[in-house]
RNA sequence: GCCGCUAUCGUCUAGUGGUUAGGACACCAGGUUUUCAUCCUGGUAACAGGGGUCCGAUUCCCCUUAGCGGUACCA
């Protein structure tokens, strides 16, 4: 009988997520959904050592913004628990009881200072670093009266001493390994809490785990895990190996370079979707080519067998033109409220609280202290839709719609040769061209009516008048179009910056 | 040092014992345009090196080189 398909997703918890952490969930993720299986969350806590409090609590809320949902773990339960490895030791004291009985582990008493002084021998004269085995096999009686003692001890796992290992990896294939290369690895500490190494190949077993996928950097250990399975006399799951994220130099990516946390890109403004799908493509291509793709639709295309086994290089430029695309596919409500905490960031709107805003949909601006509605934002919102990049850049983008006095050089409102009196000249123009509409029909398409047919009429050329108009309007050197910012700024609003423009100019 | 993994445009990648070696990002040029962006069109750009096997290798094998990982009572 087929073995049900169950993945785990098993990281420590470190406080938050590294973006190649993010790459093994969503890959666990797809195949639980396209294989139709269950996702397992299993805290992997055996190091007191870098405990961080709240870290459970972060990773959950970090992958519930993702879209990633567990199947069992542990703040849903489920029937295979408990999740967390700290609250199962006395699991592991069994099966390590069990191991020792068998013959295939033993205690070892040797001191830490003692191993690691000969470590350090080993390395100085080239020789692999590797455990001596002098408790290996240690007379009964000799075990006896140590324990009696009361003397520290280790549980080692007992390693053959020749003959080779063959593995098999999904993708990969079988891969070679000596057993005389293998070290006696612990597999629990002397303060009783096990390795990785053991608890997670008892939990896989115990959670009927059907295949894991995990990083590169486990392929080492990989014959010491198939061994342990051999010990207990278990059918160890599929195991596949996924290559290394690397940073632009082809190094590690480190936290000290700030672009692995998954958080540190949540709060820089990127999506969800964009980092999922970008980070699907680390490894992952599509049979059709297809590169931008929804969650259903990696689903859908997923395949095991397609993914790659060479190491990626992260390119934050592919990234953002991801991040750029789902923005430009965002209904404008949608982003609108996605851009709120980056506007109240940027000091444009003032604090708000999600609560609040359902009630009021009113916003005070931080500056002015006046009140801003929701719609206005939209209409702000609107315009820099198809150049936003980043939730983030959008403070900088739109500060001029909130602010009425923003300085700028007069020399930004000169249209490539022309002279400043020209300018200036086309600015009072341009003013009293827009006098001439009536408020009430203040939209783009009748400012550019009666502008266009302004311009015509004295025959000049369209730039000459529309930049110095949209410069006055902005304030900057890139901007949406002026008859759309004039919209959105109403009449008066806009008269006043074209006045101000013109008397900037002598 | 030892063990292991990996090697196609700058980057992510597709692909095949015989292909004009394909796509995406980036870049460049053109178009649209009042700027930027969007959008459209086109372009530059790759099989790490050396041996085999074969009529023929980018593809299969070996070696070298390079990169990465492991070599913990960390995960």
């Amino acid at each position: 009988m087929p073995k049900n398909i169950r993945l785990r997703f098993a990281p420590s918890p470190t406080g938050w997520l590294h973006i190649g952490s993010l790459r093994t969930v969503l890959f666990n993720y797809l195949i639980t959904k396209s294989l139709g299986g269950a996702l397992i969350l299993r805290i992997e806590d055996t190091d007191q050592k870098r405990e961080v409090a709240g870290a459970v609590e972060k990773l959950i809320d970090i992958l519930d913004w993702l879209g990633i949902k567990f199947d069992e773990g542990p703040h849903i339960a489920g029937e295979f628990g408990p999740y967390t490895q700290s609250q199962r030791l006395e699991i592991y004291k069994k099966y390590s009881d069990e191991l020792l009985a068998a013959g295939k582990a033993y205690r070892c008493f040797c001191a830490g200072e003692r191993l690691d002084d000969m470590r350090q021998r080993q390395q100085a004269q080239k020789l692999p670093p590797r455990y001596d085995r002098t408790c290996r096999d240690l007379p009964e009686t000799e075990i006896e009266r140590k324990l009696d003692a009361g003397e520290k001890f280790v549980i080692r796992q007992k390693m053959p001493l020749e003959g080779e290992i063959i593995v098999h990896d999904e993708l990969r294939g079988q891969i070679k390994f000596m057993a005389a290369d293998l070290d006696d690895q612990v597999l629990i500490k002397s303060n009783g809490i096990p390795t990785y190494q053991f608890a997670s190949v008892v939990d896989d077993h115990l959670m009927q785990i059907s295949h894991v996928l995990r990083g590169d950097e486990w392929l080492s250990s990989f014959p010491k895990n198939i061994l342990l399975y051999q010990a207990f006399g278990w059918e160890p799951p599929k195991f596949i190996h996924l290559p290394l994220i690397l940073n632009k130099g082809g190094g590690k990516l480190s936290k000290r370079q700030g672009d692995v946390a998954v958080e540190d890109f949540r709060a820089k403004g990127y999506l969800p979707e964009a980092l999922l799908n970008f980070v699907a493509l680390q490894g992952w291509h599509p049979k059709d080519d297809q590169e931008v793709m929804t969650m259903e639709e990696m689903i859908e295309k997923f395949r095991i067998e397609n993914l790659g086994i060479s190491p990626a290089v992260f390119d934050i430029e592919k990234l953002d033109y991801f991040n750029g695309w789902y923005i430009r596919h965002k209904t404008v409500e949608e982003l609108t409220k996605l851009c709120l905490p980056f506007l109240a960031e940027a000091g444009i709107i003032e604090e708000f609280s999600i609560f609040n805003f359902q009630f009021s949909m009113k916003f005070k601006n931080k500056k002015t202290g006046k009140e801003i509605n929701f719609e206005y934002i939209k209409k702000v919102i609107a315009l820099e839709q198809e150049r936003l990049k980043k939730l983030s850049d959008i403070g900088e983008a739109t500060r001029f719609f909130f602010e009425d006095k923003f300085e700028y050089e007069p020399e930004l409102l000169i249209w490539k040769k022309m002279d400043m009196a020209q300018v200036k000249n086309n600015l009072e123009e341009i003013h009293r061209a827009l006098e001439k509409i009536p408020a009430g029909s203040w939209t783009n398409d009748s400012i550019e009516d009666a502008l266009m047919a302004h311009i015509q009429a004295r025959g000049g050329k369209v730039g000459e008048y529309l930049w110095p108009m949209r410069a006055a309007l902005t304030g900057r050197q890139a901007s949406p179009g002026p008859f759309d910012v004039a919209e959105v700024l109403g009449k008066e609003g806009s008269l006043n910056r074209v006045r101000l423009a013109a008397d900037k100019l002598e």
